[in-house]
DNA sequence: GTAAAACTTTCAGGATCTGCAATATTTCAG
DNA sequence: CTGAAATATTGCAGATCCTGAAAGTTTTAC
């Protein structure tokens, strides 16, 4: 994929300080915890005003949250590219997969990014989370799959919830494990649980 | 069960002040919007300081999101007394139907307090979400049910987590229908769905 | 080269949230 | 009933968060 070209040197530049900020933020919040960190700080160490922080995120938490709403699209232009007859759980496995591996791309960030998790549990919550624009959009696209109207049957938000709980659950077992397996495997693993109706082990 | 009685005149003013806050910031928010109601608001409402709010709840939200880690207790226990030939993910359910029980019984309350969630988004990750004490104590009855370290094998936290999932989902469609179906219907629905392993429906 | 568009900064200010010390209330023993 | 001990409430100072508006700077595009 195209990352970091054909952009204009503003957007570069503002592609820049936006990673910056992110990964500052991560470094100073695993050094010092959420608590002892401030914009100020963030700031300062990316030689930025702390209002212009505030121009790239609403919020302290939100640099340290990660992509989120950005790859929403694409994650549903994947769902859509699937056949009709790939059943919506397998979809959504697959789906995953390609989530998975851009995590691994960025493996050191994210290992970061989630012993952060860990370590500020008021972060979790907005880890793989529901309510999100995200959970939305992977919503309406299950609901096309299936030819099932939101907010009928259930089906669709219960399926989506039950596949970023499996992505988030495979996340955090990764970084338990130091990154050492593959991500893939674990949402594999995870996928095929729910698949199988999570019976007794 | 006993719920208002056995409690001297200090603790019963106690709980007094942290309801009357809680339907405050609850009906204030359905009326004007998170941003539109300040903690000074809820706090004038109740007539006592902004700064005992803050003795009751560490920030604005946590007033509307309800009892949350309260019930975590209670809800292990009903975990623990069910025979151990029970499967796990029924086990859950049959939780889960307990706790909708108790929502039905604060039916105009909930209500409300869903309304609000819905009006505002940013109060959704937390609904009856992951990463919570709630959770790992869940989490931590699970393994212990299906004899299994935590941290092992993953099916303690991706059942709980689906579960907190299901019951999630069956809120929002219960709001979504005007409190009319029965909630623990729409939770038998969802765990069916579940064990099912999410067919194509 | 210049004008428009977009980004950064400064500044003012309201709101959130936390310690701390003072005050008021409740409890409980005598 | 009364006086201490325990506990809750309050006011206050202050750091931090976050936002709007206006001014200044850089980039873009013609």
């Amino acid at each position: 994929m195209d990352s970091a070209d054909e952009l204009g040197r503003r957007d570069r530049k503002k592609l820049e300080t936006r990673t910056a900020l992110e990964r500052a933020a991560l470094t100073l919040v695993a050094e010092r915890g959420l608590a002892g960190v401030t914009v100020e700080d963030i700031a300062e160490a990316v030689d930025v005003s702390s209002r212009t922080f505030f121009n790239y995120f609403p919020s302290k938490e939100d640099a340290l949250i990660g992509p989120g709403p950005a790859s929403a699209a694409e994650l549903c232009e994947r769902l859509e590219e699937l056949p009709a007859d790939v059943p919506v759980l397998e979809a959504l496995r697959l789906m995953s997969r390609v989530e998975a591996e851009h995590v691994q791309q960025q493996r050191e960030q994210w290992l970061l990014r989630l012993k952060v998790f860990e370590q500020n549990p008021s972060l979790l919550p907005r880890l793989v989370t529901s309510g999100t624009e995200t959970e939305r959009a992977i919503t309406a696209a299950v609901a096309r799959r299936a030819g099932i109207e939101l907010g009928t049957s259930g089906y669709p938000e219960l399926a989506t919830a039950a596949a970023m709980a499996a992505f988030r659950v495979a996340m955090i077992r990764w970084s338990a494990a130091g990154g050492r397996p593959e991500l893939a495997d674990l949402v594999d693993e995870a996928f095929a649980q729910l698949a199988a109706g999570l019976p007794n082990p």
